[in-house]
DNA sequence: TATAGTGTTATCGG
DNA sequence: ACCGATAACACTAT
C-alpha cells in the first residue's frame, strides 16, 4: 500500500505521537526487516534514548534520536506504522491497509519501540519487505516527487529510452512515485506509460510535473493513493473516470499498468 | 491449490 | 560504465 502519500502520513504519524518520549524497550528480532542488523544491535542503540524528529524523501523514512544514531524506516509493499497509547488509544495513518484493520490487535508486528510512559510504536508489515536500519543512506534517492520543481522534473524524465512509467517508478530519478500513483500521474497528464521518454515534448513533461504534483497533493489530503480517480478502475473491466472508455492493460516497467486507450494512446 | 501483488535490489544482457 | 529488463525476496488474500 505504502507509496509516497502513505509514507508522509506515517511520518506525520510519528511526528505526532512519537517524538521526545524515552525509549524503554526495543523490539528489533525480526532479522529479515532488520537486516543486516544482527537482534539487539538496533535495541542497544536506541535504549534511553529518545527520536526526536522524523523525515522523509520519497518512500524513505528516518528519524534523528537524541544520543544516538538515526533511525531508517522503510515500509516496503504492505508495512504500517501505528502508535498506541497505555490507554488503548491508537495514531495510524487511516484504513489504506488491504490486510484489514488493527484493532488493536497488531497482528504482524516486525519492530517495536516502547516509550517510557506505556505508549509503543509499532511497524506492522504482513509481507516483511519494510526495512528498519541504522542511518541509512539516503544520497542515492531522487529529489522528493511531492516537491520536485518542473526544472528538475524535466531533467529526470527527460534522456534515455526507458518507457515513461518506468522512469517514473525510478528511485534514483526521483523519489516516491509507486506503480499505482504512476498510473494516476499518466493518466491525468494523458501521456501513453510505454512512450519512450526521449519522445515526450516539453508540453508532456509540463504535464506530467503538474499532475504529479496534484495527484500527491490530493492522496495525501484525502487518505492515500487508493483515493485517486483512475485506481478504483485498475482492474479488468474498469472504466476511464473521464470519458468511461474501458481502460486496457499490460506489463509496462515490469509493473501491471493500466491506462485509457482513447486519451492516452500516444 | 494457484496466482497476483501498492517496493527494492542483485544480476544479466546489450 | 550506463541503461533497461528480469527474477527474487516473504507472505497474504483471492
Amino acid at each position: 500500500m505504502p507509496e509516497l502519500p502513505e509514507v508522509e502520513t506515517a511520518r506525520a504519524v510519528i511526528e505526532r505521537a512519537a517524538l521526545k518520549r524515552r525509549i524503554v524497550a526495543v523490539d528489533d528480532t525480526d532479522s529479515y526487516v532488520c537486516r543486516p542488523h544482527p537482534p539487539g544491535q538496533i535495541r542497544d542503540a536506541l535504549l534511553g534514548t529518545e527520536l526526536t524528529e522524523a523525515h522523509r524523501r520519497g518512500k524513505t523514512m528516518w528519524c534523528d534520536t537524541a544520543t544516538g544514531p538515526v533511525l531508517g524506516l522503510h515500509l516496503g509493499m504492505s508495512g504500517k506504522i501505528v502508535v498506541t497509547e497505555a490507554d488503548g488509544t491508537e495514531v495510524d495513518g487511516g484504513d489504506y491497509w488491504a490486510y484489514g484493520r488493527t484493532n488493536g490487535e497488531h497482528r504482524f508486528c516486525r519492530f517495536s519501540l516502547t516509550f517510557a510512559d506505556g505508549g509503543v510504536l509499532r511497524l506492522l508489515d504482513p509481507r516483511r519487505l519494510a526495512r528498519v536500519r541504522l542511518d541509512p543512506n539516503v544520497d542515492d534517492l531522487g529529489p522528493d516527487a511531492a516537491t520536485i520543481t518542473a526544472a528538475r522534473f524535466a531533467r529526470a524524465v527527460g534522456a534515455g529510452r526507458a518507457p515513461v512509467k518506468a522512469r517514473l517508478l525510478d528511485q534514483h530519478a526521483l523519489a516516491g512515485v509507486g506503480n499505482l500513483l504512476a498510473d494516476d500521474v499518466l493518466w491525468r497528464a494523458g501521456v501513453n506509460p510505454a512512450r519512450p521518454v526521449d519522445a515526450l515534448t516539453d508540453a508532456d513533461r509540463r504535464r506530467l510535473h503538474r499532475a504529479l504534483r496534484a495527484a500527491i497533493d490530493e492522496a495525501v489530503r484525502d487518505g492515500g493513493v487508493h483515493t485517486l480517480p483512475l485506481v478504483p478502475e485498475r482492474r479488468p473491466g474498469g472504466q476511464c473516470p473521464r470519458d468511461h472508455t474501458i481502460l486496457v492493460h499490460a506489463t509496462v516497467g515490469g509493473r501491471t499498468t493500466y491506462w485509457c486507450p482513447k486519451h492516452q494512446a500516444g
